[in-house]
DNA sequence: CGACAAATTGACCCAGATCAAGGACGGTGG
DNA sequence: CCACCGTCCTTGATCTGGGTCAATTTGTCG
């Protein structure tokens, strides 16, 4: 409920700095912040936390500012006329929000916490100028996560239109590891922040669909799954479940010898 | 199979100025060029026209330069390890190609002429450098026309996650509808240059769903089609149809009236 | 005109949606 | 600390949209 720009405006938090922020190493304009203590680094905008279900803008506000994300998590998801929500993407810290509202000057999706998270914000229109007569590795930067962006958007129209559901959810887990460890946290086990609602709904599933492959995936020994936690067993398994593999493996159950074998 | 790259290479078709060119109202740098006969210009190669068939360029190969359609139309997709593609997208006269090549300096997707068409090809590298030191509207376009990009594919996202294959197709003629209607043509009747295998895999469908499809919203009094000529007779019933509307109306055989009414 | 690819049409069936009940958690208040 | 409640998650039973297979039909191009 808590609406959008308002976050923005609340700006008090200014004695953060970036010196220790976790997201410091690959934040798009960090590295330039620490060695100078360029004019850019006034630009940036310590947020205050965010809590779980709160909103950083809203579908349809005015484009102001561009988020970096310090720590938590984010679910975008763009909203139908009807009120329908489609979940478009989960994001998690070093990840860029809002570029979506440079062109139209609107935000074209909502954003939410799905947990207690953080961001920095950054005034487009001066980050612009200033990036653009002062410093123009950071606007290639900002051109690069783009591209970097849509690269993972299309990829993901290959999980919506290609594979069938087992598959889906196996890239999913597959796409959160590698992102985890980019970040450099465990590729291997890692908290699930979204809902199996929010999950489904990206996917294009039914809750329930996604709750049976969740158990389906665990029964084949590929993951181990309780609730937001889940460990990742066998990567290649996984790997192998998406190229189309063993579509209907249970591990505990192999075949019983018949006299015809 | 006409290899990539190689059409960039194969520039001896300086003389065609971009006064002329049709997609010159909305090109990325055209409004630039036509005022001061900048350096830009000079950046901009107009490439021979391409076949039906041809690659623009392949998944993997160098990335080099970004390309503007001048005319005619493209798909882009991508290639798993198995070779299946999935096409992430069609492109029409003013799009912008190769953008998802700016990170990791490679094409993550191959794009594929569907018909006889045209584009001019711009080293990103030399671009980058002229737009950001001489003119900085120039790279605020692109990136304003991938904010743009991204829109379209969050909204591509709510098409595969949640629609049913009818909307799917309905959604999408429209969409292509409003494309051609952007660009000065008919919103009402227009070719489909792609095949229906290429809808199909593009919205996720079986081509025989797709062919079905098209007889439906025939005989539901919503278009026109005939192999790659479609006339989109009722608008609003398309929007309809997307929204949730008339799932099954026939339209020549209307309810017969019965005492009950 | 013949041959090959694209598109259509029909018949059948299954993955996954939907409907309907529980069960497990997390937060709140006593 | 426990009891309550609402929300999220799981599990089962059933139904159906659309995938798959197969057979024509229609274009298209040499």
């Amino acid at each position: 409920m808590e609406s959008a720009t308002a976050v923005a405006k609340l700006n008090g938090a200014k004695q953060i700095t970036c010196n220790y922020c976790l997201a410091r190493k690959s934040c798009l304009i960090s590295t330039l912040n620490t060695n100078e203590n360029s004019e850019l680094s006034s630009l940036i905008n310590h947020e205050k936390p965010m809590m779980k279900g709160q909103r950083l803008f809203l579908q349809g506000d005015n484009f102001q500012s561009l988020y970096l994300i310090r720590s938590g998590c984010f679910k975008s998801c763009i909203v139908d006329e009807s009120g329908e929500r489609q979940v478009t993407g989960f994001h998690f810290s070093t990840d860029i929000l809002g570029i979506d509202g440079i062109d139209s000057r609107k935000y074209t999706c909502e954003v939410e916490a799905l947990e207690t998270s953080s961001v920095c914000s950054l005034d487009f229109d001066c980050f612009k100028d200033s990036s653009l007569k002062t410093n123009q590795k950071v606007y290639n930067r900002l051109l690069c996560a783009v591209s970097c962006m849509m690269f993972r958007e299309s990829h993901l129209m290959m999980v919506l239109g290609k594979m069938k559901a087992e598959q889906r959810l196996a890239h999913f887990l597959l796409d959160i590891s590698q992102r985890m460890h980019d970040r450099g946290e465990s590729a291997h086990e890692f908290r699930l922040s979204m809902a199996r609602y929010d999950i489904a709904n990206y996917l294009g599933l039914a809750v329930e669909t996604v709750s049976r492959l969740f158990k389906r995936l665990e029964e084949q020994g590929l993951i181990v799954a309780n609730r937001h936690r889940v460990r990742l067993m066998d990567m290649d398994g996984l790997h192998y479940v998406i190229a189309g593999g063993y579509l209907d493996r249970r591990v505990e159950k192999p075949l019983p010898l018949t006299a015809a074998g």
